[in-house]
DNA sequence: ATGAAAGCGCTAACAA
DNA sequence: TTGTTAGCGCTTTCAT
């Protein structure tokens, strides 16, 4: 048998198929009676409206897009999980888009998602979600977006974060407190990125509120990635001076200061601190586990798209949300080694 | 302004609307100046179909659904990438679905997936895709699907798989040859799982080729989790006889295995050798590196969709794509210590 | 509170 | 090779 559509019914229930409409879309103007009977039915002939047809037939979809790029699998998934289980609160489906462009074809790559699927709102994940083209561009459009990202591009546009310079200050601090004096950091963005680096700025900051100036050995870039973390730790921690804690801005590159460290024959946490960002899956499974931020990434996923569905990511006046941090006490750090204080 | 429609095309490029349809759909039957001119206008105005109305237009969508549940991120990020990229070959989306409910609520919840979605297939992933009852209901409605499990379930549904007991059973022949004899097990299905487990199947079919009997003591179960594994592994690797090898029936089971290691003293992979599974993403990151087996999860999910978009996932006559594995040596295993062989 | 009917933007016969 | 026109399944005025 074929699908039953709005008209078998509104055959079923003796009524019209605009009757039938609006108990699917929740209008208070039919009568109780009605609503049940109309659902009775609903549920007695499995009928399911067609999501296409009611999008054009509204001129509104109930899509929301997700949009990431060359993504650390920790980062994007459990932003993909929160949005897709608020999606479903509403009735809405997520579609995800891997972007593969940057520049121009990017912004045009996301315009043509847009265009097509004309989604109720994008969410950006980084570093989608640092592009000023991209941001200008969507603004122009009019559509909904926003951005899970630290920085402020400072504009209108609706944005879910954390306080990362605050997080990250307070996990320098910590080191400080256990006498670490010689604090390697592992930046996510290369030196001179266009947009601030709030996790480097808190621990500078940190570094500076304790009087001490940072060491340009002691600071490199992995680009939040795994294996091109691995080259600069092994600079950082074969130095003759190297130091007795390293604070890696996110998971995966705290994972790979333990293989260097591993190879260089130290021993963690005794011969050196290592500290994580992220509190991704990543810190929890590798040995030992790890001293970190909990960034609250399912979340942030959840909240953006709640702004989407709640009207409130309107590019010219969009609503911000901070979320909150938490430290996370791992295996991964020690007190500083007595001779070296 | 408002957005093009497909009438402004036709208006601006002086031919009909049907016309424009053609182009849009590639038949061969505009004529190439047409179609030329079509296309010059298209981009010159911007114009970008309706996904919804061609949707509802041809009773087809463009839309490919990814369904999975309680995932192990690893095994289902690397799918979902390779699904997408093939969806974006041939113009499709991919929506993204965490199921929630099992049982009868499993297979209305997909159904209503299917029903108002109506997308070309639906890619089912573990532990869905091993799911009798839901495999059942989506040929009921005749609804192109590709399993992406190793479990034949005997019918003639398609799947994307590889051969996980020879490959299972490669291993554990590589740590029989490294002179291991005590060789504990760490299975993701529980014993008396209504499904196979080819996993533990080709382990134990290998210790029995060189002789060995299976040690109940040398089994046990994570559920495929971290977390679960922790304890069972605690039990096995706290024995007196304690096995000089544990092969994990995923990366994620063996990552707990080096935190066990390290919590009992046990170094590895003098005192013990640790196997992984799957090379994923987890492999690469814990240390030391795992010495696993390479499944082709980015390839699968490619396949799977590419399956879909070629017609050959028809519930009654699917085709069944078998994909290649290969051993990753890695620096978790080594020869079993000398006094114990 | 409900129904009739005109869209929504596109596809697909059927003609020409 | 192209245009005309009737759908697709739903939403949404406008009446009643």
């Amino acid at each position: 048998m074929k699908k039953p559509t709005i008209y078998d019914v509104a055959k079923a229930a003796g009524v019209s198929i605009a009757t039938v409409s609006r108990v699917l879309n929740d209008d208070p103007a039919v009568k109780p009676q009605t609503r049940d009977s109309v659902l009775a039915t609903i549920t007695a002939i499995g009928y399911r409206p067609n999501l296409s047809a009611r999008s054009t037939g509204s001129g509104r979809s109930r899509w929301v897009a997700l949009l990431y790029q060359n993504p650390v699998i920790h980062y994007i998934h459990p932003i993909q999980q929160g949005a897709v289980e608020r999606c479903r609160q509403d009735g809405h489906l997520l579609s995800v888009h891997a972007c593969q462009h940057t520049g121009d074809a990017l912004v045009d790559e996301v315009l043509g998602i847009v265009d097509q699927l004309q989604p109720r709102g994008l969410v950006l994940t980084l570093p989608l979600s640092i592009s000023p083209a991209l941001c200008e561009a969507l603004r122009a459009r009019d559509t909904p977006f926003v951005r899970i990202a630290p920085q402020g591009l400072d504009d209108p546009s609706a944005r879910v974060y954390f306080d990362e310079n605050t997080a990250a200050a307070a996990m320098t601090r910590q080191l400080l407190a256990a006498g670490h004096r010689r604090i390697g950091f592992l930046a996510g963005l290369p030196e001179g990125h266009p947009q601030p680096d709030e996790r480097r700025a808190g621990h500078l900051r940190a570094l500076a509120e304790a009087g001490i100036r940072p060491n340009a050995g002691l600071l490199a870039c992995g680009s939040f990635h795994f294996e091109e973390s691995i080259e600069p730790l092994r600079t950082m921690l074969g130095r003759r001076q190297r130091p007795t804690a390293v604070f890696c801005a996110n998971d995966d590159m705290a994972a790979a200061a333990l293989q260097v460290a591993a190879e260089l024959g130290l021993r963690v946490p005794q011969d050196l601190s290592v500290a994580g960002f992220d509190d991704s899956y990543v810190a929890r499974i590798v040995t030992p586990r790890l001293t970190t931020v909990r960034q609250p990434l399912h979340e942030m996923g959840w909240e953006a798209v709640d702004l989407i569905l709640r009207g409130q990511a309107q590019p010219v006046m969009g609503q911000q949300r901070i979320l909150p941090w938490q430290m996370v006490a791992g295996q991964s750090t020690a007190d500083a080694p007595q001779d070296t204080r």
